[in-house]
RNA sequence: CGGGGCGUAGCUCAGCCCGGCUAGAGCGCUUGGUUUGGGACCAAGAAGUCGCAGGUUCGAAUCCUGUCGCCCCGACCA
């Protein structure tokens, strides 16, 4: 393709719109365009691309027995009705204004629809059933260029069966599939168990890579492949000390500290030695949670432990339940129920607040002055901490999800009426499975993993063109003409050529264009080398040189460095 | 939805606090010429109802009110 005649608008400045990597460079490479929050157009060069993510995509979904669909956007109100997903879903719902539709966000409804009536038969499955679709939801904050949009492109499958056996195996073969789709993108990416959400059902596992601009915490072991949600990771911690001799208790005058950090020191000791406390309310109760040092308080592992629904207590609410306020309270003598981190379980000799104002309590042995403390997993890892699986460190970061495997069982099936005659000639719910993955998101993750200070670097296979040709000067006949041959006869070998054909750019803005563009190589022919018969190639990753004969051009090309 | 920031030419931004001649710069664009190995140079030019609406004022990009949009943090997130 002529890059004279092509659609790529390249920008030299940063847009003021995009913060993370892979969205200044998608937009600065001429990849996409945005239309409003959350919409974009995706360019030609960009779609070129896009299309080659959803072929592999489709490759694979069609080699574990796939059938390809096209379900509309458009669905009848009615039906989100019947499944309640209506209000689950509220305002991310998009609704259309003049006919009682809805903009589907996601597809269990209408494929339920399909099966209820045709999928009649235990012998009419396992079925497979997926497609590559625009999807709307109404996001409050759209961010991160395509990462969180309104309108997305969704490859979604649906999987039918008589059993959960079956869907044991359907759910199977897409982990396999995601696993081939990801690694053919050359993509870096890890598998974190997870809660299913408002979406329904048991298992489920997301695809998830790492990146800054992630909007999920994930602990990982790159070791062994542990992996979760930082809400419900665990991890190995060093443990309050247990000393031989426990002392006796002793009040401390401790005026204006207020943090551990602050109690660490005025006393001059070290954080192990000390208890945080918060308060709780659950269920209308205070709860004391001591946690070791400055541990944070895992909320979600909180509300797990204690049943329902936590909230931290308001300031004004200290003082009136523990008589002293944050940054003094403790467990001795606390009247409500306290419970405590398992790190703290043998602790003695602590330091924590005396629930009264500018005091604290050294000296305490928790289970002889507390010894009502009920201990659980109540904190949130930290890098480098071990794996509770390997003992090798973990570490704690931001991630994207990028796909999500779901065993939704039987929730829409029985909701919409969609059932079957088994081999007794009993009548059952088709048990489902769903599964997503955002192809946009593929895209960016790429970008965010493969760019440096000059712009993006692609490599095979998802590289819009194999090799990118500049003429450095057109207007030179000797180059041009050259230029024209090579272009030619790159395209006979098989490749896929963006010839930089531009008559009036200079060299230093084709080289720049060509770095951000990023092509695996660039042919380079300029009047100085073309005298010797030579030409240069430039490799985009290592951005290693290489002066080659003109009429060795090809075979070269078949030897990268 | 809470907090913060921004809206001036295609892009990036200055001007606004402290109202006053004809609203600016760089990049990009058009035309002509010179250039061509790391975002060239010279000359001439096109391009903005200063987001929108109302108000204050002799006078508003600038002050006030409202409204819309965009970005960031948080909440939310199959």
């Amino acid at each position: 393709m002529r890059l004279s005649k092509s659609f790529i608008p390249t920008l030299k400045e940063v847009p003021a719109e995009a913060v993370i990597p892979s969205h200044i460079l998608m937009i600065r490479s001429g990849l996409v365009r945005q239309v409003s929050a959350g919409i974009y157009t995706w360019l030609p060069l960009g779609y070129k691309v896009l299309r080659k993510i959803m072929d592999i995509i489709r490759e694979e979904m069609n080699a574990i027995g796939g059938q390809e669909f096209h379900f509309p956007g458009l669905n009848p109100r009615e039906i989100w009705e019947q499944t309640g997903r209506v209000e689950a879903f509220g305002d991310i719902l998009f609704h259309v204004k003049n006919r009682d539709y809805v903009l589907a966000p996601t597809h269990e409804e209408i494929v339920a629809y399909h099966a209820k009536g045709s999928v009649v038969s235990y012998k009419d499955m396992p079925q497979i059933w997926y497609q590559i679709q625009t999807k709307f939801r109404n996001e409050p904050r759209p961010r991160s260029g395509v990462i969180r949009g309104r309108q997305f492109i969704m490859k979604d499958a649906y999987t039918l069966d008589k059993d959960t056996e079956g869907l044991d195996r359907g759910y199977a073969l897409h982990d396999k599939a995601y696993r081939a789709i990801f690694d053919r993108c050359g993509i870096k990416y890890f598998v974190v168990g997870a809660s299913s959400g408002a979406m329904g059902g048991s298992k489920s596992e997301e695809f998830m890579v790492k990146s800054a601009a992630g909007e999920d915490t994930v602990a990982y072991c790159e070791k062994c492949g542990y992996a979760a949600n930082a809400e419900v990771a665990q991890s190995v911690a060093v443990g309050a000390v247990h000393h031989p001799e426990s002392k006796t208790i002793y009040e401390i005058s401790t005026p204006d500290v207020k943090s551990i950090d602050e109690l660490c020191a005025f006393l001059k000791i070290d954080e192990s030695e000390t208890a945080k406390s918060r308060i709780y309310f659950h269920e209308g109760k205070p709860v004391l949670v001591l946690m070791l040092g400055n541990d944070e308080v895992n909320e979600t592992k909180l509300a797990n432990v204690l049943g329902g629904t936590v909230r931290p207590a308001h300031p004004d609410e200290l003082k009136e339940i523990t008589g002293a306020d944050a940054g003094s309270i403790g467990p001795i003598n606390f009247p409500h129920r306290t419970i405590a981190d398992n790190l703290l379980k043998d602790g003695n000799n602590l330091y924590s607040g005396a629930n009264k104002n500018d005091y604290h309590i050294g000296g305490i042995d928790l289970k002889r002055d507390a010894p009502q403390i009920e201990y659980f997993d109540l904190r949130t890892a930290e890098s480098g901490e071990k794996c509770i699986r390997c003992g090798s460190d973990l570490e704690v970061f931001k991630a994207i999800e990028l796909g999500h495997i779901f065993k939704l069982g039987t929730k829409y099936s029985e909701a919409l009426g969609v059932n079957f005659l088994d081999e007794n000639g009993k009548e059952k719910p088709v048990v489902m499975g769903s599964y997503g993955i955002g192809v946009d998101r593929v895209f960016a993750c790429f970008v965010e993993q493969n760019y440096d200070e000059r712009g993006i670097v692609w490599k095979e296979p998802l590289n819009p063109f194999d090799i990118q040709l500049i003429g450095l000067n057109m207007k030179n006949a000797a180059v041009a003409d050259t230029c024209e041959r090579i272009y030619i006869d790159l395209i006979a070998e098989g490749y896929e050529v963006l010839f930089d054909d531009r008559l009036d750019a200079s060299a230093g803005f084709k080289f720049n264009d060509a770095d951000l563009l990023g092509m695996p190589v660039q042919v380079i022919v300029g009047e100085k080398n073309l005298k010797e018969g030579k030409v240069e190639l430039k490799y985009r990753k290592s951005g290693q040189k290489k002066i080659v004969e003109l009429a060795n051009l090809t075979e070269e090309l078949q030897h990268p460095v």
